[in-house]
DNA sequence: ATATTATAGTCCGATATGGGAATATGTCAA
DNA sequence: TTGACATATTCCCATATCGGACTATAATAT
C-alpha cells in the first residue's frame, strides 16, 4: 500500500499548502472564479484547476457554472470535520496542563499494562 | 516535484488516519509507552514506531525514555496550529450563512475582475 | 558476557502524488 | 462556422510515501 489519496479525506486534501491558501481566499472573498484565483495566487492555471479538483472531490468546495467561468465557493461543512477533530485537543494547551502532563507521564509507568508483551503481529 | 513530506507539516502528519488515532489515544490516556500503543491499536510494532517517528519529527508528540520503554505524550502546541487554521472558517457553518453565500456568489460575477485574462504562466 | 525485551530503522515494492506542457472540452461572440 | 476565451484533463517524471519483513540498537536481567 502507498500513501492515501488526497481525495480520500479532507485531512489529506488540506495537507497541501496551496490548497489551504485557496480555501483561505475563498473564505475571505466569498466566491471566486478560477481565473481570479489564478491571478491572486500567481500559480499556473493548470495547477489551480487541479487543486480545485481535489478540493471538489473531497467536497470542501462547490462549483457553479456562470457563463464560461466556474465560480467556486467553500462548503464549510467538510472543514467542520477537521475542526471537530482538533477541538477536543484544545484543553491540552488551553490550560496550563504542564503539571498534569508530567503527572500522567509518571503514572504511565505503572499503567503501562502490557497484556501481551512483544507482539509483532496484531490480534485477529 | 512530488508530494510534500509527511514530516514537513502538522497538516501532513495528521493526514494519516492511524496517526490521528495515535494522537487520540495519547490525548485520552495522557501518556503511553510504545508497547501499550501497539496493543491498543492492534497494528504491528514496526508500523506504530514509524508513525510515532513522523509525529515526533513534526513535534506533535514528545518522548521520554523510561527504562527500556519510551513513553510518548502529546505536545499540543503544534496541534494548535491546525486549530488556529480551521477556526476562522467556523463562522461559515456556525450561522445559517447560506443566504450570504448565495449573495457572494452573485456578487462574484461583477467582482471577477480578471486584470490579465488567460495567463498561463505565473508572474515573476 | 549473554540472553531477552522494547523500539527504531532499513530495504523492498506498489502506488499516488504535484508540477509543467500540451491538449481537450465547453461557452460565448462575430 | 470559426474563433477566442475559461477550465479541466492528460502525459510524463521525480519523489515520498506506507506496509511488511528483517535487522540494528539500547537497556535490563541472569
Amino acid at each position: 500500500m502507498a500513501r492515501a489519496r488526497t481525495t480520500s479525506d479532507v485531512f489529506n486534501a488540506i495537507a497541501e499548502p496551496r490548497r489551504r491558501q485557496i480555501l483561505e481566499l475563498l473564505a475571505v472573498r466569498g466566491a471566486l472564479a478560477v481565473g481570479t484565483l489564478v491571478v491572486l495566487l500567481g500559480h499556473p492555471q493548470s495547477a489551480v484547476s487541479k487543486h480545485l479538483g481535489v478540493l471538489r472531490k473531497v467536497g470542501v468546495v462547490a462549483v457553479v457554472k456562470q457563463g464560461k467561468q466556474r465560480v467556486y465557493r467553500i462548503d464549510a461543512a467538510h472543514l467542520k470535520t477537521v475542526h471537530d477533530w482538533v477541538k477536543p485537543f484544545e484543553q491540552l494547551w488551553d490550560h496550563h496542563l504542564a503539571r498534569i502532563k508530567a503527572l500522567a507521564e509518571r503514572r504511565a509507568q505503572e499503567q503501562t499494562f502490557v497484556p501481551n508483551p512483544q507482539q509483532q503481529k496484531g490480534p485477529s
